[in-house]
DNA sequence: CCTACCGATCGGTAGG
DNA sequence: CCTACCGATCGGTAGG
Protein backbone atom coordinates (compact mmCIF):
# COMPACT_ATOMS: atom_id res chain seq x y z
CA UNK A 1 0.00 0.00 0.00
CA UNK A 2 2.78 2.45 1.36
CA UNK A 3 5.25 3.15 -1.48
CA UNK A 4 8.80 1.98 0.27
CA UNK A 5 11.25 4.27 -1.13
CA UNK A 6 12.84 6.82 1.37
CA UNK A 7 10.37 5.69 4.04
CA UNK A 8 7.51 7.43 5.15
CA UNK A 9 8.62 9.60 8.43
CA UNK A 10 5.47 10.68 10.86
CA UNK A 11 6.23 13.17 12.78
CA UNK A 12 3.43 13.26 15.56
CA UNK A 13 3.31 10.46 17.66
CA UNK A 14 4.91 7.75 15.24
CA UNK A 15 1.64 6.25 14.64
CA UNK A 16 0.70 4.43 11.48
CA UNK A 17 -2.63 5.31 9.73
CA UNK A 18 -3.23 2.08 9.98
CA UNK A 19 -3.42 2.56 13.71
CA UNK A 20 -4.86 5.63 13.30
CA UNK A 21 -7.88 4.18 12.21
CA UNK A 22 -7.75 1.49 14.30
CA UNK A 23 -7.51 3.69 17.02
CA UNK A 24 -11.12 5.66 15.58
CA UNK A 25 -12.58 2.39 15.04
CA UNK A 26 -11.79 1.58 19.03
CA UNK A 27 -12.91 4.77 20.39
CA UNK A 28 -16.56 5.30 17.49
CA UNK A 29 -17.46 1.20 19.16
CA UNK A 30 -16.62 2.18 22.87
CA UNK A 31 -18.80 5.78 22.08
CA UNK A 32 -21.89 4.46 19.54
CA UNK A 33 -22.48 1.46 21.19
CA UNK A 34 -22.95 3.92 24.43
CA UNK A 35 -25.41 6.45 23.28
CA UNK A 36 -26.03 5.63 19.50
CA UNK A 37 -25.49 6.69 15.82
CA UNK A 38 -27.01 10.18 16.29
CA UNK A 39 -26.19 11.12 19.49
CA UNK A 40 -22.81 10.93 19.18
CA UNK A 41 -20.75 13.69 16.91
CA UNK A 42 -18.15 13.53 14.84
CA UNK A 43 -16.74 15.83 16.29
CA UNK A 44 -16.66 13.83 19.81
CA UNK A 45 -15.67 11.08 18.49
CA UNK A 46 -12.16 12.88 16.89
CA UNK A 47 -11.53 14.95 20.27
CA UNK A 48 -11.71 11.31 22.04
CA UNK A 49 -9.03 10.42 19.34
CA UNK A 50 -6.61 13.21 20.01
CA UNK A 51 -7.77 14.63 16.38
CA UNK A 52 -9.53 17.56 14.54
CA UNK A 53 -12.72 16.23 13.17
CA UNK A 54 -12.01 16.69 9.54
CA UNK A 55 -9.36 14.18 10.19
CA UNK A 56 -11.83 11.62 10.36
CA UNK A 57 -12.76 11.76 6.83
CA UNK A 58 -9.30 10.85 5.39
CA UNK A 59 -10.01 7.60 6.88
CA UNK A 60 -13.32 6.77 6.60
CA UNK A 61 -15.88 8.42 3.52
CA UNK A 62 -18.35 9.78 5.95
CA UNK A 63 -19.92 9.08 9.48
CA UNK A 64 -21.90 6.12 8.11
CA UNK A 65 -19.31 4.13 6.54
CA UNK A 66 -17.41 4.27 10.34
CA UNK A 67 -20.51 2.92 12.05
CA UNK A 68 -21.34 0.37 9.69
CA UNK A 69 -17.35 -0.49 10.16
CA UNK A 70 -17.92 -0.03 14.06
CA UNK A 71 -21.02 -2.30 13.71
CA UNK A 72 -19.14 -4.79 11.30
CA UNK A 73 -16.27 -5.57 13.28
CA UNK A 74 -18.27 -5.91 16.53
CA UNK A 75 -20.32 -8.99 14.49
CA UNK A 76 -16.95 -10.44 13.66
CA UNK A 77 -15.83 -10.64 16.82
CA UNK A 78 -19.20 -12.00 18.45
CA UNK A 79 -19.35 -14.78 15.37
CA UNK A 80 -15.97 -15.95 16.21
CA UNK A 81 -17.35 -16.18 20.40
CA UNK A 82 -20.14 -17.58 19.79
CA UNK A 83 -19.05 -20.51 17.06
CA UNK A 84 -16.35 -20.98 18.99
CA UNK A 85 -18.92 -22.40 21.68
CA UNK A 86 -20.96 -23.85 19.62
CA UNK A 87 -17.91 -26.17 18.65
CA UNK A 88 -17.34 -27.32 22.07
CA UNK A 89 -18.42 -30.17 23.94
CA UNK A 90 -21.14 -30.24 26.53
CA UNK A 91 -24.84 -30.32 26.10
CA UNK A 92 -27.63 -27.68 25.13
CA UNK A 93 -27.76 -26.28 28.59
CA UNK A 94 -24.19 -26.15 29.09
CA UNK A 95 -23.44 -24.38 25.70
CA UNK A 96 -26.35 -21.50 26.57
CA UNK A 97 -24.54 -21.17 29.66
CA UNK A 98 -21.39 -19.93 28.13
CA UNK A 99 -23.43 -18.12 25.37
CA UNK A 100 -25.20 -16.40 28.23
CA UNK A 101 -21.69 -16.01 30.12
CA UNK A 102 -19.83 -14.35 26.93
CA UNK A 103 -22.44 -11.99 25.30
CA UNK A 104 -23.16 -9.65 28.02
CA UNK A 105 -19.31 -9.12 28.23
CA UNK A 106 -19.04 -8.50 24.46
CA UNK A 107 -19.76 -4.40 24.30
CA UNK A 108 -22.97 -5.07 22.30
CA UNK A 109 -25.79 -2.97 22.85
CA UNK A 110 -28.67 -4.88 20.51
CA UNK A 111 -31.21 -2.61 21.62
CA UNK A 112 -29.21 0.00 20.45
CA UNK A 113 -27.83 -1.27 17.42
CA UNK A 114 -31.21 -2.58 15.65
CA UNK A 115 -32.58 0.94 16.36
CA UNK A 116 -29.93 2.40 14.57
CA UNK A 117 -30.07 -0.43 11.74
CA UNK A 118 -33.38 -0.01 11.51
CA UNK A 119 -33.97 3.92 11.57
CA UNK A 120 -30.62 5.91 10.88
CA UNK A 121 -29.14 4.08 7.95
CA UNK A 122 -29.28 4.12 4.32
CA UNK A 123 -31.49 0.96 3.04
CA UNK A 124 -28.23 -0.34 1.62
CA UNK A 125 -26.02 -0.33 4.78
CA UNK A 126 -29.35 -1.78 6.95
CA UNK A 127 -29.35 -4.39 4.62
CA UNK A 128 -26.26 -5.69 4.74
CA UNK A 129 -25.86 -5.31 8.84
CA UNK A 130 -28.76 -7.02 9.47
CA UNK A 131 -27.59 -10.01 6.82
CA UNK A 132 -24.36 -9.87 8.64
CA UNK A 133 -25.91 -9.97 12.07
CA UNK A 134 -28.03 -12.80 10.88
CA UNK A 135 -24.68 -14.74 9.94
CA UNK A 136 -22.84 -13.79 13.17
CA UNK A 137 -24.98 -14.32 16.04
CA UNK A 138 -28.66 -16.15 14.91
CA UNK A 139 -27.19 -19.26 12.89
CA UNK A 140 -24.34 -20.13 15.63
CA UNK A 141 -27.40 -19.68 18.28
CA UNK A 142 -29.51 -21.71 15.96
CA UNK A 143 -26.93 -24.56 15.54
CA UNK A 144 -26.84 -25.16 19.41
CA UNK A 145 -30.29 -25.44 18.93
CA UNK A 146 -30.36 -27.31 16.01
CA UNK A 147 -28.43 -30.05 17.86
CA UNK A 148 -30.75 -30.00 21.26
CA UNK A 149 -33.38 -30.57 18.93
CA UNK A 150 -31.89 -33.49 17.16
CA UNK A 151 -30.88 -35.35 19.70
CA UNK A 152 -33.89 -35.00 21.39
CA UNK A 153 -33.41 -32.65 24.28
CA UNK A 154 -35.79 -30.74 22.95
CA UNK A 155 -39.19 -30.25 21.90
CA UNK A 156 -39.64 -30.34 18.50
CA UNK A 157 -42.48 -27.33 17.10
CA UNK A 158 -44.95 -30.54 16.74
CA UNK A 159 -44.40 -31.10 20.67
CA UNK A 160 -45.26 -27.73 21.36
CA UNK A 161 -41.29 -26.60 20.97
CA UNK A 162 -40.27 -24.09 18.33
CA UNK A 163 -37.90 -24.16 15.86
CA UNK A 164 -34.01 -23.16 15.91
CA UNK A 165 -33.92 -20.12 14.53
CA UNK A 166 -36.63 -18.83 16.91
CA UNK A 167 -35.33 -20.40 20.04
CA UNK A 168 -32.40 -18.17 18.94
CA UNK A 169 -34.37 -14.21 18.54
CA UNK A 170 -36.00 -15.66 21.78
CA UNK A 171 -32.74 -15.84 23.62
CA UNK A 172 -31.31 -12.54 22.22
CA UNK A 173 -34.36 -11.01 23.91
CA UNK A 174 -33.83 -12.94 27.25
CA UNK A 175 -30.16 -11.62 27.09
CA UNK A 176 -30.92 -8.44 27.23
CA UNK A 177 -32.01 -9.32 30.77
CA UNK A 178 -30.52 -7.40 33.65
CA UNK A 179 -31.20 -7.51 37.63
CA UNK A 180 -34.02 -4.67 37.59
CA UNK A 181 -34.14 -3.97 34.49
CA UNK A 182 -30.19 -2.78 33.87
CA UNK A 183 -31.23 0.10 36.69
CA UNK A 184 -29.02 -1.24 38.95
CA UNK A 185 -25.89 -2.64 37.12
CA UNK A 186 -24.71 -5.03 39.00
CA UNK A 187 -22.03 -7.24 38.54
CA UNK A 188 -19.44 -9.66 39.73
CA UNK A 189 -19.56 -13.29 38.92
CA UNK A 190 -22.02 -14.06 41.13
CA UNK A 191 -24.23 -12.17 39.67
CA UNK A 192 -23.10 -13.25 36.18
CA UNK A 193 -23.83 -16.70 37.22
CA UNK A 194 -27.24 -16.21 39.00
CA UNK A 195 -28.27 -14.44 35.98
CA UNK A 196 -27.22 -17.33 33.58
CA UNK A 197 -28.99 -19.98 35.59
CA UNK A 198 -32.28 -17.78 35.53
CA UNK A 199 -32.04 -17.60 31.44
CA UNK A 200 -31.13 -20.87 30.49
CA UNK A 201 -33.77 -22.16 33.34
CA UNK A 202 -35.92 -20.29 31.81
CA UNK A 203 -35.08 -21.39 28.32
CA UNK A 204 -35.08 -25.10 28.96
CA UNK A 205 -37.95 -25.58 32.04
CA UNK A 206 -39.67 -22.41 32.02
CA UNK A 207 -41.67 -21.43 35.23
CA UNK A 208 -44.30 -23.67 35.64
CA UNK A 209 -44.38 -26.22 38.09
CA UNK A 210 -43.74 -29.92 36.07
CA UNK A 211 -47.57 -30.67 36.74
CA UNK A 212 -49.38 -27.69 35.75
CA UNK A 213 -51.63 -27.77 33.25
CA UNK A 214 -53.07 -25.02 30.78
CA UNK A 215 -51.55 -25.02 27.58
CA UNK A 216 -51.96 -26.41 24.06
CA UNK A 217 -49.72 -28.45 21.91
CA UNK B 1 -59.81 28.26 33.39
CA UNK B 2 -60.95 30.74 30.97
CA UNK B 3 -62.70 33.80 31.81
CA UNK B 4 -66.25 33.64 31.00
CA UNK B 5 -67.18 37.27 29.93
CA UNK B 6 -67.27 38.20 26.87
CA UNK B 7 -66.81 34.92 25.38
CA UNK B 8 -62.97 33.81 24.17
CA UNK B 9 -63.87 33.72 20.54
CA UNK B 10 -61.39 31.66 18.41
CA UNK B 11 -61.15 32.68 14.90
CA UNK B 12 -58.93 29.56 13.31
CA UNK B 13 -60.42 26.37 13.17
CA UNK B 14 -62.38 26.84 16.55
CA UNK B 15 -60.15 23.89 18.41
CA UNK B 16 -59.48 24.40 22.20
CA UNK B 17 -56.15 25.31 23.66
CA UNK B 18 -56.97 21.97 25.11
CA UNK B 19 -57.98 20.12 21.71
CA UNK B 20 -54.67 21.70 20.27
CA UNK B 21 -52.44 20.17 22.79
CA UNK B 22 -54.12 16.69 23.13
CA UNK B 23 -53.59 17.16 19.14
CA UNK B 24 -50.06 17.54 19.66
CA UNK B 25 -49.62 14.90 22.41
CA UNK B 26 -51.23 12.37 20.05
CA UNK B 27 -49.00 13.50 17.48
CA UNK B 28 -45.76 13.72 19.36
CA UNK B 29 -46.64 10.23 20.84
CA UNK B 30 -46.59 8.34 17.21
CA UNK B 31 -43.62 10.30 16.17
CA UNK B 32 -41.04 9.67 19.04
CA UNK B 33 -42.14 5.87 19.70
CA UNK B 34 -41.48 5.44 16.21
CA UNK B 35 -38.14 7.53 15.61
CA UNK B 36 -36.87 7.93 19.08
CA UNK B 37 -37.02 11.37 20.77
CA UNK B 38 -33.58 13.01 18.93
CA UNK B 39 -34.59 11.74 15.66
CA UNK B 40 -37.47 14.36 15.68
CA UNK B 41 -37.20 17.35 15.87
CA UNK B 42 -40.02 20.23 17.41
CA UNK B 43 -40.74 21.19 13.78
CA UNK B 44 -41.33 18.42 12.32
CA UNK B 45 -44.19 17.64 15.70
CA UNK B 46 -45.40 21.31 14.68
CA UNK B 47 -45.82 21.00 11.26
CA UNK B 48 -47.92 17.06 11.77
CA UNK B 49 -50.07 19.75 13.56
CA UNK B 50 -50.54 22.22 11.38
CA UNK B 51 -48.93 24.24 13.51
CA UNK B 52 -45.77 26.64 13.56
CA UNK B 53 -42.76 25.35 15.97
CA UNK B 54 -42.75 28.20 18.45
CA UNK B 55 -46.71 27.53 18.90
CA UNK B 56 -45.70 24.30 20.56
CA UNK B 57 -43.91 26.40 23.79
CA UNK B 58 -47.05 28.00 24.15
CA UNK B 59 -48.50 24.23 25.58
CA UNK B 60 -45.04 23.10 27.10
CA UNK B 61 -42.04 24.22 28.50
CA UNK B 62 -39.60 22.36 26.54
CA UNK B 63 -39.29 19.52 24.27
CA UNK B 64 -38.70 16.93 27.27
CA UNK B 65 -41.84 18.27 29.11
CA UNK B 66 -43.30 17.24 25.85
CA UNK B 67 -41.94 14.14 25.49
CA UNK B 68 -42.31 13.32 29.29
CA UNK B 69 -46.07 13.89 29.10
CA UNK B 70 -46.47 11.58 26.27
CA UNK B 71 -44.76 8.99 27.41
CA UNK B 72 -46.79 9.24 30.92
CA UNK B 73 -49.57 9.04 28.81
CA UNK B 74 -48.57 6.10 27.31
CA UNK B 75 -47.77 4.67 31.16
CA UNK B 76 -51.18 5.19 31.84
CA UNK B 77 -52.85 3.93 29.16
CA UNK B 78 -50.86 0.67 29.62
CA UNK B 79 -51.55 0.34 33.04
CA UNK B 80 -55.09 0.41 32.66
CA UNK B 81 -54.94 -2.63 30.42
CA UNK B 82 -52.81 -4.30 32.17
CA UNK B 83 -54.46 -3.90 35.58
CA UNK B 84 -57.72 -4.61 33.82
CA UNK B 85 -55.76 -8.21 32.23
CA UNK B 86 -54.64 -9.10 36.28
CA UNK B 87 -58.57 -8.62 37.48
CA UNK B 88 -60.10 -10.70 35.24
CA UNK B 89 -60.45 -14.79 35.82
CA UNK B 90 -58.69 -17.19 34.30
CA UNK B 91 -55.30 -19.28 35.49
CA UNK B 92 -51.90 -17.72 34.90
CA UNK B 93 -51.43 -18.87 31.35
CA UNK B 94 -54.40 -17.91 30.00
CA UNK B 95 -53.67 -14.16 31.76
CA UNK B 96 -50.04 -14.00 29.93
CA UNK B 97 -52.33 -14.91 26.69
CA UNK B 98 -53.95 -11.60 27.03
CA UNK B 99 -50.94 -9.67 27.91
CA UNK B 100 -48.96 -10.60 24.81
CA UNK B 101 -52.08 -10.15 22.54
CA UNK B 102 -52.33 -6.53 24.49
CA UNK B 103 -49.15 -5.41 24.64
CA UNK B 104 -48.00 -5.23 21.12
CA UNK B 105 -51.01 -3.38 20.18
CA UNK B 106 -50.01 -0.08 22.26
CA UNK B 107 -47.83 1.79 20.27
CA UNK B 108 -45.13 1.53 23.27
CA UNK B 109 -41.67 0.62 21.59
CA UNK B 110 -40.08 0.14 25.29
CA UNK B 111 -36.82 -0.63 23.77
CA UNK B 112 -37.09 3.09 22.38
CA UNK B 113 -38.54 4.50 25.85
CA UNK B 114 -35.81 2.85 28.02
CA UNK B 115 -32.93 4.10 25.65
CA UNK B 116 -34.32 7.61 25.99
CA UNK B 117 -35.14 7.65 29.39
CA UNK B 118 -31.26 6.49 30.04
CA UNK B 119 -29.79 8.71 27.67
CA UNK B 120 -31.71 11.80 26.34
CA UNK B 121 -33.27 12.91 29.71
CA UNK B 122 -32.73 15.45 32.52
CA UNK B 123 -32.09 13.00 35.86
CA UNK B 124 -35.26 13.63 37.42
CA UNK B 125 -37.15 12.92 34.38
CA UNK B 126 -35.24 9.59 34.49
CA UNK B 127 -36.45 8.57 37.92
CA UNK B 128 -39.66 10.01 37.42
CA UNK B 129 -40.39 8.06 34.43
CA UNK B 130 -38.78 4.78 35.76
CA UNK B 131 -41.15 4.82 38.55
CA UNK B 132 -44.07 5.59 36.60
CA UNK B 133 -42.92 2.33 34.31
CA UNK B 134 -42.64 0.04 37.27
CA UNK B 135 -45.99 1.27 38.75
CA UNK B 136 -47.83 1.01 35.48
CA UNK B 137 -46.15 -2.11 33.74
CA UNK B 138 -44.09 -4.23 36.38
CA UNK B 139 -46.41 -3.84 38.76
CA UNK B 140 -49.51 -5.38 37.27
CA UNK B 141 -47.78 -8.16 35.50
CA UNK B 142 -45.79 -8.85 38.85
CA UNK B 143 -48.95 -9.42 40.73
CA UNK B 144 -50.71 -12.02 38.22
CA UNK B 145 -46.82 -13.90 38.28
CA UNK B 146 -47.38 -13.84 42.48
CA UNK B 147 -50.84 -15.18 41.43
CA UNK B 148 -49.44 -18.20 40.06
CA UNK B 149 -46.89 -18.46 42.78
CA UNK B 150 -49.56 -18.64 45.73
CA UNK B 151 -51.83 -20.85 44.20
CA UNK B 152 -48.43 -23.50 43.23
CA UNK B 153 -48.98 -23.24 39.11
CA UNK B 154 -45.41 -21.90 39.17
CA UNK B 155 -41.90 -23.26 40.69
CA UNK B 156 -40.80 -21.11 43.79
CA UNK B 157 -37.00 -19.67 43.61
CA UNK B 158 -36.28 -22.42 46.11
CA UNK B 159 -37.63 -24.94 43.46
CA UNK B 160 -35.88 -23.15 40.40
CA UNK B 161 -38.41 -20.54 39.61
CA UNK B 162 -37.80 -16.87 40.27
CA UNK B 163 -39.60 -14.26 42.55
CA UNK B 164 -42.63 -12.85 40.51
CA UNK B 165 -40.89 -9.13 39.84
CA UNK B 166 -37.62 -10.92 38.13
CA UNK B 167 -40.29 -13.31 35.90
CA UNK B 168 -42.31 -9.91 35.20
CA UNK B 169 -39.31 -8.19 33.52
CA UNK B 170 -38.32 -11.54 31.82
CA UNK B 171 -41.79 -11.31 30.17
CA UNK B 172 -41.19 -8.14 28.87
CA UNK B 173 -37.75 -9.15 27.58
CA UNK B 174 -39.84 -11.67 25.80
CA UNK B 175 -42.63 -9.36 24.57
CA UNK B 176 -39.90 -7.75 22.32
CA UNK B 177 -39.74 -11.25 19.99
CA UNK B 178 -41.55 -10.46 16.22
CA UNK B 179 -41.11 -13.08 13.71
CA UNK B 180 -37.90 -12.83 12.41
CA UNK B 181 -36.48 -9.99 14.60
CA UNK B 182 -38.69 -7.48 13.59
CA UNK B 183 -37.67 -7.72 9.79
CA UNK B 184 -41.09 -9.09 8.21
CA UNK B 185 -43.30 -7.28 10.07
CA UNK B 186 -46.13 -10.23 10.25
CA UNK B 187 -49.62 -9.40 11.19
CA UNK B 188 -52.58 -10.46 11.58
CA UNK B 189 -54.85 -12.30 14.54
CA UNK B 190 -53.17 -16.13 13.08
CA UNK B 191 -49.73 -14.91 13.61
CA UNK B 192 -50.47 -12.89 16.94
CA UNK B 193 -51.81 -16.08 18.42
CA UNK B 194 -48.92 -18.00 17.26
CA UNK B 195 -46.70 -15.43 18.90
CA UNK B 196 -48.77 -15.43 22.01
CA UNK B 197 -48.41 -19.59 22.11
CA UNK B 198 -44.74 -19.62 21.48
CA UNK B 199 -43.71 -16.91 24.34
CA UNK B 200 -46.09 -18.05 27.02
CA UNK B 201 -45.11 -21.62 26.08
CA UNK B 202 -41.38 -20.78 27.04
CA UNK B 203 -43.01 -18.62 30.17
CA UNK B 204 -44.31 -21.21 31.70
CA UNK B 205 -43.04 -24.92 30.07
CA UNK B 206 -39.02 -23.97 28.17
CA UNK B 207 -37.86 -26.01 25.06
CA UNK B 208 -36.95 -29.03 26.63
CA UNK B 209 -38.24 -32.33 26.78
CA UNK B 210 -40.00 -33.19 30.19
CA UNK B 211 -36.95 -35.74 30.53
CA UNK B 212 -34.53 -33.39 30.05
CA UNK B 213 -32.11 -33.25 32.61
CA UNK B 214 -28.71 -30.82 32.94
CA UNK B 215 -30.62 -28.25 35.66
CA UNK B 216 -29.44 -27.64 38.95
CA UNK B 217 -31.83 -26.78 41.62
C1' DC C 1 -3.53 15.75 9.43
C1' DC C 2 -4.35 20.88 10.16
C1' DT C 3 -7.09 25.64 9.82
C1' DA C 4 -10.90 27.70 8.14
C1' DC C 5 -15.27 27.53 6.69
C1' DC C 6 -19.86 26.00 4.31
C1' DG C 7 -25.11 25.41 4.46
C1' DA C 8 -28.52 23.14 7.16
C1' DT C 9 -30.85 22.36 11.15
C1' DC C 10 -31.41 22.31 15.93
C1' DG C 11 -34.04 24.05 20.53
C1' DG C 12 -35.61 28.10 22.15
C1' DT C 13 -36.81 33.39 22.54
C1' DA C 14 -38.61 38.25 21.41
C1' DG C 15 -42.33 40.75 20.50
C1' DG C 16 -46.53 41.39 19.06
C1' DC D 1 -50.61 31.59 17.62
C1' DC D 2 -47.67 34.13 14.10
C1' DT D 3 -43.08 36.22 11.96
C1' DA D 4 -38.53 36.87 12.68
C1' DC D 5 -34.55 35.64 14.62
C1' DC D 6 -30.82 33.94 18.13
C1' DG D 7 -26.54 31.10 19.23
C1' DA D 8 -25.05 26.42 18.99
C1' DT D 9 -23.99 22.48 16.68
C1' DC D 10 -24.31 19.32 13.04
C1' DG D 11 -21.95 16.56 8.83
C1' DG D 12 -18.98 17.56 5.42
C1' DT D 13 -15.57 20.26 2.15
C1' DA D 14 -11.60 23.37 0.46
C1' DG D 15 -7.06 23.88 0.30
C1' DG D 16 -2.83 23.24 1.79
Amino acid sequence: MARRTGGIRRERAGESPEETRRAILRTAQRLFMEQGYRAISTRQIAAACGLTQPALYHHFADKEELYVAVLLDNLDEVHAGLERIAARGGDVAEKLRQVVGYLPGSRQDLTQMFHDIQHELRPEDSRRLYEAFEASMIAPLASIFADGLRLGALRSPERGGVDAVTAAYLLLHLLQYQAGGGKAELSGSRWTAHRAEIIVGLMLRGLAEPGYVGLEG
